[in-house]
RNA sequence: GCGGGUGUGGCGGAAUUGGCAGACGCGCUAGACUUAGGAUCUAGUGUCUUUUGACGUGGGGGUUCGACUCCCUCCACCCGCACCA
């Protein structure tokens, strides 16, 4: 007989509902567990068995330290901007909050039907105007610290559609909707500081409880280099650039230079008899994408410019070229090309035909360029110094010549903000027809979108606020003076910056959260999500945070403690899955047919949790299976408790079961919890094997199982008796002396291999086990006519006997 | 190309500081119960070999009494970045 999982699971999630089972008490005495899920976005598609991978994964935690003792923090929420609500508006005229409203309806829906102990009264949703006034509060500090400014920043242009695309909306080059080209243009963005924190970003990754592999993600995306500024004269014109270099003692091996095609020098500095040329590789390079600067062009072009520029430490002359290998938008778009020491630079005088100057020994630079080590050599001051020195040296002549400047350089940008879309948080700026701009007074947060039925492209490549008058519109009630709001909006990624925090004081309409709670909650204990968000969302998160930790208003360095990443749930023939693959499971089915808990626990015993991992129905099917087996073990044909379980003690269960708590405990505290529910498989097999369970095994049982498989130790919990929820009962603990059993069986090998096993006393000394080894009747026949060199012995383990 | 990671049965995966390789689950085989079984229970299940035994953790080499584990080298796959000066 199986359970009934239909009706006990609706049941038992009833019951957690009316009596709020796990409202958090945010000023409770207990110590503090902040465990938290990367909040979804609700997209129309509903929950994906992906989803419930994490989300198990932290309410097992969340579940277990409830029975620790612990304060648990364990909140859900709805990162509900974006892209998808906007086009759904853009094609059917309504407007994106009740689309929205609807997908978080039925995500809500989904996520209960799993059994997760959420506090649901501290939900939050990003596009709630309670909740978004504090994004734009945030925003506005970084609008007075100077974090917050304006630039003219290229974007994706469609003269069709009369709008401003995304990246993802761009396909080769075309619409994605509709097709039509799409060119790339320059408009006035908000762009944040992002870069003046590299440094902080990249130290305190050290302190974090990350998995390696995504701090070396961050660290390569701040991508901090070394080196010097160098400043080049322009030969005979006065005019000047400066070079980032990273090995400034190869100066004296620089034998060109080469600015970006989109240098703002060039104009100035190319030669009358070069112009055309130089013009219209311009204009090449422009017409090509992102992707064909980079990717697909294997082969270096450029153009001479005419123009020559002095090299400030031998005074040579090296021609200036431009080509599109130098980006305009690393360091100073200009470079010093010393192509006896770098690839591109080799490559690019092989086929230009410029001359390659050695400077630093140990390559051979007729065949490659040599980027080691080496005595430098033709290098004046620098000669017979090896790298490191000869970078310093170089350092302090260009700097006590005035011809450069220790310089570090970040490949990370900063953070274009804007985005030019009606579905996203108003940016809280007042243009002023006098051409000043004021941020919104914080006291007139939050600024709310405006309700409309009218969504449509403003043509002009601002959002669609810009066809909203009456909102768009505004007078200075004092002077009278007119002003248009910023019709710009913040990126998805504005609300998940800081949406923890909120969780901590959800409805507090004074501040963004009460700095007190904050210093009880934060940090985050644990954060598990997908690894899709490694870069972005963690950098601009860590930023923010650290901003507000700047402005006092909130205590830590650091908003995440320990991250984890799940894996995937690939579709079952191995592929990601997807909708034209036709390999989505969907998680409303399986709880149908399976149960939560079922899903729970398959999701969980599939493998480790960072694993990407085909889904498999016959491996759901030993998970309901196991469960089946779990039930019928409790309970018997008639449905009351079954009579194997006894109050009374059996010697026989007992190593198993504290052997069982103390790995379910250990491995689930270490996110293992594959191999935790393998050892409540075991302890389930060997209860069947036993002729009757003690009652306090059972009960620790469907305690540690508790955290799983909620719903059905809730109904086995009521069934041993009692009337509580198990959810705060206390987690189970062992005894340490009942793990070593007073017999233990040790191995004997001869040359390392296995030849026989005995039982020994778990005290055996190693003499003892020597002399009970060598005496063993297999062994003697293994070491017969064979002189014993060596006996290794390793108490309660092993006895090895080398003999030949 | 650079950086990071992973390679263990038919499959998903276990294995503490170097100490019985393959826990647990799936699948498969045989049997029991059954009108029936895709339910349940019992036994078996790395490969080769009649037994004894030999071999076996991507390939090759090394350190060690002993290596999935440490070192060298090669190969394959995955992820991230990709002309970052």
């Amino acid at each position: 007989m199986s359970y009934d999982h239909k009706s006990i699971e609706k049941k038992w999630q009833s019951f957690w509902e009316d009596n709020k089972t796990f409202k958090t008490d945010i000023n409770s005495d207990k110590e503090k567990f902040y465990v938290l899920d990367m909040f979804p976005y609700p997209s129309g598609a509903g929950l994906h068995v992906g989803h419930p991978e994490g989300y198990t994964a932290t309410d097992i935690l969340a579940r277990m330290k409830r029975m620790q003792g612990y304060e648990v923090l364990h909140p859900m929420g709805w990162d509900a901007f974006g892209l998808p609500a906007e086009q759904y508006a853009l094609d059917t005229g309504n407007n994106p909050k009740e689309f929205t409203d609807k997908n978080i309806q039925n995500f809500r829906r989904q996520i209960k039907s799993l059994g997760f102990s959420y506090d649901w009264d501290r939900e939050v949703n990003t596009t709630d105007p309670d909740y978004y006034k504090w994004t734009q509060w945030i925003f506005l500090k970084l609008y007075e610290k100077g974090l917050a400014y304006i630039d003219e920043v290229p974007v994706n242009w469609c003269p069709a559609l009369g709008t401003v695309l995304a990246n993802e909306e761009v396909i080769d080059g075309k619409s994605e909707r509709g097709g039509h080209p799409v060119i790339r243009k320059p408009m006035k963005q908000w762009v944040l500081k992002i870069t003046e924190y590299a440094d902080r970003l990249l130290e305190d990754l050290e302190e974090l409880d990350w998995p390696e592999s995504i701090k070396e993600m961050q660290r390569n995306w701040i991508g901090r280099s070394e080196g010097a500024e160098i400043t080049f004269e322009i030969d005979g014109t006065g005019h000047f650039f400066k070079a980032f270099t990273t090995r400034p003692d190869t100066l004296y091996g620089a034998t060109y230079a080469v600015l970006s095609p989109e240098h703002p020098l060039i104009d100035k500095i190319v030669a009358d008899e070069q112009k055309e040329l130089v013009k219209k590789y311009q204009e090449d390079v422009a017409a090509k994408s992102d992707l064909e600067r980079t990717d697909l062009n294997k082969e270096k072009t450029g153009v001479f410019t005419g123009a020559y520029a002095i090299n400030p430490i031998n005074g040579e002359k090296m021609p200036v070229w431009i080509a599109d290998y130098v980006l305009m938008s690393y360091g100073t778009g200009a470079i010093m090309a010393v192509p006896a020491h770098d690839e591109r630079d080799y490559e690019f005088a092989k086929k230009f035909d410029l001359p390659i100057k050695e400077v630093v020994e140990g390559g051979n630079v007729e065949k490659e360029a040599y980027t080691g080590d080496g005595k430098h050599i033709n290098s004046g001051i620098l000669d017979g110094l090896n790298k490191e020195e000869a970078i310093d040296k170089a350092i302090e002549w260009l700097e006590a010549n005035g011809k450069g400047v220790r310089k570090i350089t970040y490949r990370l940008r900063d953070w274009l903000f804007s985005r030019q879309r009606y579905w996203g948080e108003p940016i809280p700026i007042i243009h002023w027809e006098d051409g000043t701009m004021e941020p919104v007074p914080e006291e007139e947060l939050p600024l709310t979108l405006p309700e409309t039925n009218e969504i449509k492209p403003s043509g002009t490549g601002e959002s669609p606020l810009a066809n909203i008058k009456e909102w768009v519109e505004v007078t200075d009630p004092k002077t009278g003076r007119k002003g248009r709001r910023e019709t710009n909006t913040m990126p998805q990624w504005a609300g998940s910056c800081w949406y923890y925090l909120r969780y901590i004081d959800p409805h507090n309409p004074e501040q963004l959260a009460d700095p007190e709670k904050l210093k009880k909650w934060l940090p985050v204990d644990v954060y598990i999500g997908g690894a899709e968000h490694a870069v972005l969302h963690l950098l601009y998160a860590r930023f923010w945070h650290k901003v507000l930790y700047d402005i006092g208003a909130v205590p830590t360095k650091e908003p995440f403690q320990k991250l984890f990443n799940q894996g995937m749930i690939l579709g079952e023939n191995n592929e990601k899955m997807s909708k034209s693959k036709g390999n989505v499971v969907n998680p409303d089915e399986i709880v149908e047919s399976h149960g939560a808990d079922t899903l729970r626990l398959y999701e969980m015993f599939m493998g480790p949790l960072e694993a990407s991992i085909a889904w498999s129905t016959e491996g759901l099917d030993g998970a309901k299976r196991f469960l089946d087996r779990v039930w019928r073990l409790f309970v018997n044909e008639k449905g009351n408790l079954s009579e194997r379980i006894k109050d009374q003690e059996n010697k026989n269960l007992e190593k198993v079961y504290h052997e069982t708590v103390k790995k379910v405990t250990e491995h689930f505290e270490g996110l293992r919890f594959n191999t935790g529910i393998s050892q409540l498989m075991v302890f389930i097999n060997e209860s069947y094997k036993a002729e009757y369970i003690p009652k306090d095994f059972a009960e620790g049982f469907v305690k540690l199982i508790s955290p799983v498989t909620p719903h059905l130790a809730e109904e086995l919990w009521s069934r041993l008796g009692h009337t509580e929820s198990i959810s705060y009962e206390p987690w189970p603990t062992y005894d340490e002396s009942k793990l070593v059993e007073d017999e233990v069986e040790i191995v004997i090998q001869v040359m390392g291999k296995v030849r026989a096993k005995m039982m020994v006393p778990k005290d055996a000394s190693k003499e003892e086990l020597e002399t009970m080894a060598l005496e063993n009747e297999k062994i003697q026949e293994w070491i017969e006519n064979k002189t014993v060199r060596k006996v290794i012995v390793v108490p309660g383990k092993l006895v090895n006997i080398v003999a030949n």
